[in-house]
DNA sequence: CAGATATAGTTACCTAGGTAATTAATTTTG
DNA sequence: CAAAATTAATTACCTAGGTAACTATATCTG
């Protein structure tokens, strides 16, 4: 019966620490006038190149909905263009601007000062440890799930 | 320089399982016309008896405001009661209803059973192992905000 | 080939949770 | 004690991300 509530700690601690770290994502970006979700959609696109939101959607986990809007106002800042795909008429392919690519150092380094701001008083082999962790039962939750 | 990008997929996956999660919680949930957020609040009363809205918003980590529509809606739907406090007419105490404390075990059966499926594909020991870490990772970062 | 089915993206609307501003009651302080 | 500062709760509004319904294009099938 015990582990009963070692599970709702569990879920209650990954919950507190997904929202806190995001919060403090955010608090960073914000001087840059951008959010963590269109963070997300920037290191991917400057790491894989030009893709589709269908794409984006698969790599991010998101449903199509919300990567609309963040691709909307990622438009509307000037940072990402949506190029109509060439074979299939339906897809958008999403790429980043000139004016992206001379920020991107900025915003790089401002996300890795707050990640590292945040993972500095764990040792680095427990850092390992949470990665390798969180990453295999991730990876089970979704196999199950396909 | 490896570290960063250790870091990136680090939160990464914090950010993914606890959407993952969370997502399977609610529809575990939806057909007892209730949503985590709601859940959390029970579960607290359960433990601990009435409490303030403040002391509710300090255990979970929520801000006044969102903790504000979540106890609204429980009102609403007849699970929870808003009591003027005695001495501070400020504060409002909140405890459960006698239709919510008939309802809990079939709720707390349903959130027991997929906290359980999400966490049968690890074994004991790795989910010992990763509360453990998130829980001190936590408690340092909290530690730092005071 | 034409009609049915599937898919990419969008729109509308829902919950979760955050900040800023407001109100009413309580403390602090001159 | 009266005025100022603090605090519990609420309201209004923002982003993040989810589902359902819709449009337009592609693909599959009879």
């Amino acid at each position: 019966m015990e582990f009963m509530i070692i599970h709702h700690q569990l879920f209650h601690t990954l919950h507190q620490l997904s929202r806190h770290t995001t919060n403090q994502l955010n608090d960073a970006l914000k001087p840059l006038g951008l959010y963590g979700s269109q963070w997300a959609v920037l290191f991917v696109l400057k790491r894989k190149g030009s893709l589709t939101q269908k794409e984006l959607c698969d790599y991010l986990f998101v449903e199509a909905p919300p990567m609309t809007r963040t691709i909307q106002r990622l438009v509307k800042q000037g940072y990402v263009r949506q190029v109509q795909g060439g074979r299939d008429k339906r897809e958008k392919y999403i790429e980043l601007t000139e004016a992206a690519l001379l920020e991107y150092h900025k915003w790089e380094k401002v996300v890795n000062d707050v990640n590292g701001e945040l993972l500095n008083c764990l040792p680095p082999s427990s850092q390992q440890e949470l990665f390798t962790l969180q990453n295999s039962w991730l990876q089970l939750l979704l196999k199950g799930r396909d």
